[in-house]
Formats: C-alpha cells, structure tokens, sequence
DNA sequence: CGTATGACCCACT
DNA sequence: AAGTGGGCCATAC
C-alpha cells in the first residue's frame, strides 16, 4: 500500500470510523450518511461518509452498506453494489420494506447512533 | 507532486 | 418560497 507516517500507529481515518458505525447497523435497521456524519461530529461531513460507503469495499472487515441510504430513505448507492437490486434484496431480507428504492417506513427504521447508541 | 473524482447535506440568496 | 453553490475526506492517475 502506502508507507505511513513515522509517528502514526494507528491511521484512524474518517473512512476507517464510518466503516466501523456502518457495522454496528443491527440488521433490519437503516441510517443516513447525515446522521452517521453528525455522530462524528462532521456537519458537512455526509458526503464523506459517503466517499466512505464507496470505499468500504477496501475496509478489511464487512460493511453492511445496503443499511445506509440518503437522508430521504433513497437506495442512492444501489448502482454501486454487485448487482443493480443486491441493495434492495439485502434490505428486504432483513425485513426492511422497499418500494421503488425507497424505504418504507423510512423514519421509523431509521437507526441513530446518537441515539439508540447512548 | 498536483489534479480530479466520488453513495451527500445544509445554508444562503 | 424555491433554486443554487459550497464544504469535506481519501484514493487513483
């Protein structure tokens, strides 16, 4: 990969706590990059969290990125999975509802760290 | 080494 | 009230 920094053991990136929140999603559960962006403490950090999302795939442990969708409950990253319906089947298979890559019940799935997380 | 791109959200005019 | 731009991190070429 990349030589790091003499004086960082331990490269605790953005990314790298993203991924971690990500993971800790229960299964039938969503969150918004705008709320696991201001769990951070990153206002404008949602679309990080995204570029994060996009990066999972090089995060060395599993990211259930299909729990992740826009503030609106879209499945905004579904063209970015394996297969254009892997992010609506995944949800599905978790119980979760979707409609035209929306989610049903969007507000009361929506899972917040900030908040379920104490 | 510098530039460009990529799953977004909020604030301002 | 609606529309537009700005702000952020990391990786790849």
């Amino acid at each position: 990969m990349k030589p790091t920094a003499p004086n960082s053991p331990e490269p605790r990136n953005l990314f790298q706590d993203v991924h971690e929140v990500v993971r800790l999603i229960p299964a039938g559960r969503v969150s918004t990059y705008g709320t696991i962006a201001h769990y951070l403490g990153a206002r404008h950090g949602a679309r990080t969290v995204g570029y994060a999302m996009m990066a999972a795939h090089t995060a060395g442990q599993y990211v259930p990125a299909h729990r992740v969708v826009n503030r609106l409950g879209h499945l905004t990253g579904r063209l970015h999975f394996a297969t254009p319906d892997a992010m609506q089947q995944a949800l599905e298979a978790e119980g979760v509802r979707v409609v035209e890559d929306r989610v049903q019940d969007f507000g009361q799935l929506l899972w917040d760290p900030a908040v379920e997380l104490v």
